[in-house]
DNA sequence: TTATCTGCAAAATGTTTGCATGCAC
DNA sequence: GTGCATGCAAACATTTTGCAGATAA
């Protein structure tokens, strides 16, 4: 598993070797991203990069992880809800684990299911590029808390 | 398997059942619902809807699939791009495999991971209750054509 | 120096809501 | 007859876009 740091320079280096420049806001959502492991909101990482970089626009963060996305940097995560989350820790394949309470995305340690998808290749025809399993449920924490 | 009218008729009972009014627009909005297998978008299900019945509104598509949703008649699938996808023959989990050119969403004969919920749960102290596997490519037809 | 990036504000998109009228029961 | 459902339009939330000025390379 990849550090903060190592991912930081990983993305970093990606931008640089695609000849994207390198500005103090992109650097700061960067770093907010490379050091999240909870899959936050564009709103979120709009309030974490404007306590290092206050001048940060909320466009400019959208712009910078779009592009993020586009270069496979970064993977979006669409839920029920309205408002994406994205995963710049690790952006490749992994299931996901939401509570339908407080809304938190964590890693569950188990396989994928690479074989899943050249089965389905086969079968279908399909050019299989992507996969997504995600459970919902409620997580311990709400489990102890009153009903909404 | 149940067949469309067959599927219909559960969802018409039921919504019966819990005391809501069968109208000529939920009617209608059922109908495309428990035919459709293509996993449309409301936008999808007004249109085929205004064939049938040329006064339904907009909102009323909405307010009748996010009712259906309620009551567990309708899944929803959030995918990239905005709108949703919602199965009202199939409401069930199970996969999806989405075309990410044409984006239609077809349902792969592969079986579930029912095991892998239990696994999770114990070691998570989750309480799981719902799951999605969702694999995207290039469907056949769009592989034939010229990128965008 | 110069093309790219930022920040603002406006626009676009998808969805929800308030309320007067209409209709299922 | 009563209360729930409809339809309209306005409100909302999120995301995208156009453009003038700023700045990385």
């Amino acid at each position: 598993m990849e550090t903060h740091q190592e991912r930081l320079d990983v993305m970093s280096d990606r931008m640089k070797a695609l000849d994207y420049r390198m500005t103090p806001q992109r650097r700061a959502v960067l770093k907010v991203l490379a050091e999240s492991r909870e899959h936050p909101t564009v709103d979120q990482i709009y309030e974490r990069v404007k306590t290092d970089f206050p001048m940060t626009s909320l466009a400019t963060i959208y712009k910078t992880v779009t592009l993020l996305k586009e270069i496979g940097e970064v993977m979006e995560l669409n839920f029920s809800g309205g408002r994406s989350r994205y995963d710049g820790f690790n952006p490749s394949p992994h299931p996901h684990l939401y509570c339908i309470r407080c809304e938190r995305v964590t890693d569950p340690e188990i396989e994928t299911f690479e074989g899943v998808s050249d089965e389905l290749s086969a079968k279908t025809g399909y050019e299989i590029v992507g996969q997504r399993l995600d459970f919902f449920g409620v997580c311990p924490r709400c489990q102890g808390m009153a009903r909404a």
